[in-house]
DNA sequence: CGCTCCTAACTAACCGGTTGGTTGATTAGA
DNA sequence: TCTAATCAACCAACCGGTTAGTTAGGAGCG
């Protein structure tokens, strides 16, 4: 038996990922948690302060963690769209943490990182608006927010497919998904997994 | 104390779909259900089988609910998708109730009225798109889809209003929204309620 | 290098309250 | 009087969280 905080931490934050996402905050039982991360239950309580707090520092990794891997592109919003989609059907656990998260905690809660980020996306959009390159149609926060709804066209029905995401935001916005985005490569998908 | 099963069901429904929308499957309590509806805790397993079974059966409810106050109109999208928007403004629960669904249940798990009305409204809109009223560029299973998530923007965003997923659609599908149904009138909101 | 000691990581067992679900008795009303 | 609706009380399992005690392994020392 090896004694290393930081990878028991990380053993049982991975195992609260699968776990959360499988049953949400009410359902998970913090001793399938630490069970399955092969720990002792306490350590939840010692490292992380209780069910709630493991949930909050699990969603905000993810978050961060989809944040990195796919930068706005306000010129390629539909590229962005697809790359969005990409990643949630790569890693499903996020759509469904944030879905848990927004029924049972309430629609205005959002992580640090989160808001933070979102302001500046919102300025790029801004930004390529007066520029031209994106339609004035719609006020700069909309149009993020039709986007990313677009990106999770999975979550409410079942033939969604990126093509569709993508052909779809294309439409809204007047734009057509650039070459170098609308398919990604093998290479491109390796890179960020 | 009156002795009326109907009425005695009818109460816990209601207490049920407060208490299921608000905490969702996993985190229900048939208790407070119980005691908010002012009944015993035994008549839900008399009348409802179990925990479960009772929340399929609000669900149910909440969904033909819906599709009889919104039929689909082919020809005009936009005031369909704004339409059920504001169903759902008017009677949140069954946003949540449906979103804690989709979560805790799979996503493949439909009921069954859900499904039929499905097939009609796919080949209601595959009419349209025969006699050119609707662009044959997305598949009708696709187009409805992407209609019905528009809808729903409002579980995304908070920025979501009526006119934005109105003008969304519109935009979409490439058709206006139509007069007399681009704003409900207030005969019309009270006759739906 | 070998020994002790000390601390932080870890554990088993436990706790009080809660949970979904049951049951046998009670009672309203036909 | 008979039946179906209702209820209080109960139950065993489970839940999130705590605690008192155990142990691995590095620091300090000779």
């Amino acid at each position: 038996m090896v004694r290393d905080k930081k990878a028991t931490k990380a053993k049982l934050l991975e195992a609260a990922l699968t776990e959360f996402a499988t049953y949400g905050i009410a359902g998970a039982r913090v001793d399938r948690i630490a069970s399955n991360a092969g720990c002792n239950k306490a350590m939840i309580y010692a490292y992380f302060g209780s069910k709630e707090d493991l949930f909050e520092e699990v969603l905000k990794i993810q978050i961060a963690r989809v944040i990195e891997a796919v930068p706005i592109t306000p010129d390629d919003l539909p590229g962005y769209a697809g790359r969005l989609f990409d990643t949630y059907e790569r890693q499903p656990e996020l759509l469904r943490l944030a879905g848990y998260h927004r029924l049972e905690n309430g629609f205005e809660a959002i992580s640090k990182a989160e808001g933070d980020m979102h302001v500046e996306k919102v300025a790029a959009i801004a930004e390529a608006q007066r520029s031209g390159r994106l339609p004035a149609e719609f006020e700069a926060e909309e149009l993020l927010g039709l986007v990313v709804h677009m990106s999770i066209l999975a979550f409410s029905t079942p033939v969604a497919t990126r093509a569709l995401v993508v052909k779809a935001v294309a439409r809204l916005v007047g734009q057509r998904a650039e070459q170098r985005f609308a398919h990604r490569t093998e290479d491109q998908l390796r890179r960020s997994r």
